[in-house]
DNA sequence: CGGGTCACTTGCAAAATGATAGTAACTGCA
DNA sequence: TGCAGTTACTATCATTTTGCAAGTGACCCG
């Protein structure tokens, strides 16, 4: 058994979370959609402690969720972008928001529009397959072997 | 500013990520779904410490995630069922391990099957009002006020 | 030369996590 | 009656992570 194997498992879910299950993570990478491409913008924003944000940045950026942009060669100066991995993780994030927003707290709520429809998206997690949401059908586990 | 204002702010995923922002808590939940219910069951599938099993297990049941159901009078004995709020959080774990599945490490994966389909659920986070997924389309963050 | 900006690093305290052992309330068997 | 076994924890303590505050380095601008 590899150190790969061992580590990762066979739960998907497991194996996504190995890599951003935690919420500063998350976090960030909801500013950086938002365009809060920068140290700075960020670490305001979130009001995070400067050394933790190092870390998270450069963790994010050596699991390839975020990359750097050197943006001023003098001084050196980087911003960070979403990879394609990371831009794949958004949907959930959205996701999330459509969850906290029904079932945490009351009170007014900042909101996704699209920009065609002028409406508020509506994130559901559906079967691409049978387009039903996820829930509504049975389903049943399969394990690997 | 009260306490509610002052500690939930007004984004949803900010607000979602202060009820289950962490991975054990996440991990706990997928453990329910596959009908672990009970803490010795939950502890051994997890390898977690106990004293953060219990303080996990409380901490969703206060949030209402999850609730204990009393199974054995004598001794007394209680096991843990979703809550409408925990099951409505399940298929963000499906978009999570989708995306596992997709960027994280290779080798054999732990599926879930449409029952009725047999084929392995696709999970993809929609926007219900247009029936595009997230992420194709110009979206606009609107605040509050 | 003296601020100001930006992106951090360093040092240390506080909090969370984790390993291990122990406890409580039983049941079932001899 | 006694003792092992099951289940669900709690208690104690070491380790790890997080967080705060202050400092650093590389510049630019006046």
């Amino acid at each position: 058994m590899t150190d790969d194997e061992k580590n990762l498992g066979t739960c998907p879910i497991d194996r996504g979370l190995t890599l951003i299950g935690d919420r500063w993570s998350m976090l960030v990478l909801r500013d950086v959609q938002r365009g809060l491409t920068r140290y700075d913008q960020i670490r305001t924003s979130l009001g995070i402690a400067p050394n933790i944000l190092a870390r998270r940045l450069a963790a994010l950026t050596e699991t390839g969720l975020l990359e750097k942009r050197r943006y001023s060669q003098r001084p050196p100066r980087d911003d960070y972008l979403l990879t394609e991995k990371g831009r794949d993780f958004l949907p959930i994030l959205a996701a999330i928001g459509a969850w906290g927003g029904k079932h945490v707290g009351g009170g007014a709520l900042t909101r996704q529009i699209d920009v065609e429809t002028g409406e508020a998206v509506r994130p559901v997690v559906i079967d691409a397959n049978t387009g039903a949401p996820i829930g509504s059908r049975a389903l049943r586990l399969e394990y690997p072997d």
